[in-house]
DNA sequence: AAATCATATAGATGATTATCGATATGTTTA
DNA sequence: TAAACATATCGATAATCATCTATATGATTT
């Protein structure tokens, strides 16, 4: 899977933010909905929506409204793909990422 | 190598801004000093001076004083413990990185 | 239908930051 | 020593952004 670069800035961005990866390192674990995300951390509703909507635009998170709930899950193949883009830009060795075995 | 949560969070926001990925992966093909930075890119010096010491502070350019002229180089293995550390964040296998042979 | 719950959006605010021109500091050269 | 050069710092500005409260939207439950 081949970034463009327009994906690969924002996904930068979005890992920029230490909250944004926390959550995000909430969700490698397991796919959620936004109030089990809330309530893991101290920040409103509307900044974990926020961060959340980040993550989503940024091509990491998928998205999945089921009924009043929407749960967010991560795309690993889009974060492997985003690594080693990011190895072949800082000239390390591209060996190639895979997700974890579940 | 093992980086603290303070550096990597620092490497994350180096890494965030379009303009200082594009200076570092110049820095990554050779070792260079500020004006031959300045002359690649459309931006003043002083912001060019600027972006090599967030990169230094972040501790991916390691800063070189010789005459009056300040070669900056990067760290390979700072790199490459942050890809390694930013995996393990991320659910990916954590495959050793290393840096490209010279 | 009304109340409750889950999520998103709107609008505001304070903090951070990318950038600049001007200038300071330190080094080399004429 | 004066001029030229390389780099860093200062102070300002505009843009971005993380966060909040208030509210809207939409789904479930009573």
């Amino acid at each position: 899977m081949k970034l463009a670069t327009e994906e690969f800035d924002r996904i930068s961005k979005a890992l920029a933010d230490p909250q944004r990866r926390e959550i995000l390192q909430k969700l490698v674990a397991r796919r959620m909905n936004c109030s089990d995300v809330h309530a893991m951390f101290n920040v409103s509703q509307p900044t974990v929506s926020h961060h959340l909507k980040e993550l989503a635009i940024a091509g990491i998170l998928d998205k999945e409204k089921q009924g009043q709930f929407c749960f967010y899950q991560v795309k690993a193949e889009v974060l492997s793909a985003y690594v080693t883009e990011l190895q072949r830009r800082l000239g390390l060795e591209a060996i190639a990422v895979a997700p974890r075995m579940k």
